[in-house]
DNA sequence: AAACTGACTAATA
DNA sequence: CTATTAGCCAGTT
Protein backbone atom coordinates (compact mmCIF):
# COMPACT_ATOMS: atom_id res chain seq x y z
CA UNK A 1 0.00 0.00 0.00
CA UNK A 2 1.21 3.65 -0.59
CA UNK A 3 -0.41 6.77 -1.25
CA UNK A 4 -4.12 7.83 -2.41
CA UNK A 5 -3.00 6.60 -5.68
CA UNK A 6 -4.66 3.54 -5.52
CA UNK A 7 -7.02 4.47 -3.09
CA UNK A 8 -9.87 5.19 -5.73
CA UNK A 9 -9.95 1.77 -7.94
CA UNK A 10 -9.23 -0.24 -4.32
CA UNK A 11 -12.54 1.27 -2.81
CA UNK A 12 -14.37 0.04 -6.07
CA UNK A 13 -12.66 -3.31 -5.73
CA UNK A 14 -13.23 -3.59 -2.26
CA UNK A 15 -16.83 -2.60 -2.23
CA UNK A 16 -17.80 -5.34 -4.62
CA UNK A 17 -15.92 -7.62 -2.49
CA UNK A 18 -17.96 -7.16 0.67
CA UNK A 19 -20.93 -8.05 -1.57
CA UNK A 20 -19.88 -11.52 -1.63
CA UNK A 21 -21.85 -13.54 0.64
CA UNK A 22 -20.77 -16.14 2.94
CA UNK A 23 -20.35 -19.62 1.34
CA UNK A 24 -19.61 -18.27 -2.02
CA UNK A 25 -16.23 -17.23 -3.83
CA UNK A 26 -16.41 -14.72 -6.90
CA UNK A 27 -13.04 -14.67 -9.06
CA UNK A 28 -10.80 -11.63 -9.55
CA UNK A 29 -11.70 -10.87 -12.98
CA UNK A 30 -15.52 -11.28 -12.18
CA UNK A 31 -14.70 -8.51 -9.38
CA UNK A 32 -13.06 -6.59 -11.36
CA UNK A 33 -15.95 -6.82 -13.92
CA UNK A 34 -18.22 -5.82 -11.46
CA UNK A 35 -16.13 -2.94 -9.90
CA UNK A 36 -16.19 -1.38 -13.71
CA UNK A 37 -12.65 -1.96 -13.71
CA UNK A 38 -12.69 -4.68 -16.87
CA UNK A 39 -9.48 -6.59 -17.83
CA UNK A 40 -8.13 -5.20 -14.54
CA UNK A 41 -8.49 -8.81 -13.06
CA UNK A 42 -4.90 -8.52 -11.36
CA UNK A 43 -5.67 -5.08 -10.11
CA UNK A 44 -8.38 -6.75 -7.96
CA UNK A 45 -5.03 -9.23 -6.23
CA UNK A 46 -3.21 -5.83 -5.71
CA UNK A 47 -6.07 -4.05 -4.18
CA UNK A 48 -6.38 -7.46 -1.71
CA UNK A 49 -2.75 -7.66 -0.88
CA UNK A 50 -3.15 -3.89 0.46
CA UNK A 51 -5.64 -4.43 2.89
CA UNK A 52 -4.72 -4.13 6.44
CA UNK A 53 -4.80 -7.17 8.76
CA UNK A 54 -8.21 -7.42 10.56
CA UNK A 55 -10.10 -5.76 7.77
CA UNK A 56 -13.45 -6.25 7.28
CA UNK A 57 -13.33 -6.90 3.59
CA UNK A 58 -13.75 -11.03 2.99
CA UNK A 59 -10.79 -11.41 0.77
CA UNK A 60 -10.60 -15.06 1.26
CA UNK A 61 -13.89 -14.96 -0.90
CA UNK A 62 -12.09 -14.33 -4.44
CA UNK A 63 -9.83 -16.72 -5.85
CA UNK A 64 -9.01 -17.17 -9.43
CA UNK A 65 -11.00 -18.58 -12.42
CA UNK A 66 -9.71 -21.74 -11.81
CA UNK A 67 -11.37 -21.77 -9.07
CA UNK A 68 -8.08 -22.45 -7.05
CA UNK A 69 -6.61 -20.20 -4.52
CA UNK A 70 -3.73 -18.18 -5.81
CA UNK A 71 -0.23 -18.20 -4.43
CA UNK A 72 1.08 -15.66 -2.93
CA UNK A 73 4.04 -14.21 -1.93
CA UNK A 74 3.55 -14.66 1.82
CA UNK A 75 3.99 -18.45 2.72
CA UNK A 76 1.34 -19.83 4.32
CA UNK A 77 -1.41 -17.11 3.21
CA UNK A 78 -2.88 -19.17 0.81
CA UNK A 79 -3.11 -21.99 3.46
CA UNK A 80 -5.39 -19.59 5.36
CA UNK A 81 -7.37 -18.46 2.55
CA UNK A 82 -8.51 -21.95 2.41
CA UNK A 83 -9.23 -22.78 6.09
CA UNK A 84 -11.74 -19.62 5.77
CA UNK A 85 -13.41 -20.92 3.07
CA UNK A 86 -13.69 -24.59 4.23
CA UNK A 87 -15.27 -22.80 7.51
CA UNK A 88 -17.78 -21.22 5.50
CA UNK A 89 -18.56 -24.74 3.86
CA UNK A 90 -17.00 -24.44 0.52
CA UNK A 91 -15.36 -27.64 -0.50
CA UNK A 92 -12.29 -28.26 -2.27
CA UNK A 93 -11.50 -31.04 -4.57
CA UNK A 94 -8.67 -33.73 -4.29
CA UNK A 95 -6.48 -31.29 -6.22
CA UNK A 96 -7.83 -27.92 -4.35
CA UNK A 97 -10.03 -26.63 -6.50
CA UNK A 98 -13.83 -25.56 -5.86
CA UNK A 99 -16.62 -26.66 -7.84
CA UNK A 100 -17.36 -23.04 -9.66
CA UNK A 101 -20.81 -24.30 -10.68
CA UNK A 102 -21.76 -25.19 -6.85
CA UNK A 103 -19.93 -22.51 -5.29
CA UNK A 104 -19.06 -19.47 -7.35
CA UNK A 105 -20.93 -15.94 -6.61
CA UNK A 106 -23.56 -15.05 -8.62
CA UNK A 107 -24.78 -11.54 -8.15
CA UNK A 108 -27.91 -12.11 -9.57
CA UNK A 109 -28.17 -15.17 -8.06
CA UNK A 110 -31.46 -16.92 -7.51
CA UNK A 111 -31.82 -19.10 -4.35
CA UNK A 112 -30.19 -22.21 -5.72
CA UNK A 113 -28.95 -22.97 -2.04
CA UNK A 114 -32.04 -24.82 -0.81
CA UNK A 115 -31.60 -26.75 -4.29
CA UNK A 116 -29.21 -29.17 -2.71
CA UNK A 117 -25.57 -27.16 -2.81
CA UNK A 118 -23.10 -27.09 -0.64
CA UNK A 119 -23.03 -29.37 2.72
C1' DA B 1 9.97 9.24 -16.50
C1' DA B 2 11.22 4.29 -17.59
C1' DA B 3 11.35 -0.33 -16.19
C1' DC B 4 9.74 -4.03 -13.52
C1' DT B 5 6.17 -6.67 -11.08
C1' DG B 6 2.33 -9.44 -10.50
C1' DA B 7 -3.24 -12.73 -4.98
C1' DC B 8 -5.06 -12.60 -13.43
C1' DT B 9 -7.01 -14.70 -17.82
C1' DA B 10 -7.99 -16.67 -21.99
C1' DA B 11 -5.93 -19.04 -25.54
C1' DT B 12 -2.67 -22.76 -27.09
C1' DA B 13 -0.07 -26.95 -27.02
C1' DC C 1 -6.97 -32.99 -17.75
C1' DT C 2 -2.24 -29.96 -16.91
C1' DA C 3 1.52 -26.74 -18.64
C1' DT C 4 3.11 -22.86 -21.19
C1' DT C 5 2.48 -18.24 -23.60
C1' DA C 6 1.10 -13.96 -24.61
C1' DG C 7 -1.72 -10.09 -23.40
C1' DC C 8 -2.97 -7.12 -19.82
C1' DC C 9 -2.19 -2.51 -17.38
C1' DA C 10 -2.25 -0.12 -12.70
C1' DG C 11 0.85 0.10 -9.12
C1' DT C 12 5.50 0.23 -7.38
C1' DT C 13 10.32 1.26 -7.62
Amino acid sequence: MTRQSAEGTHARIHAVVRRIPRGRVGSYGQVARLAGLASHARLVGYAMAALPDGTSVPWHRVVNAQGRVSARATPGADALQRVLLEREGIRFDASGRIELDRFGWRPRDRARRDARSRR
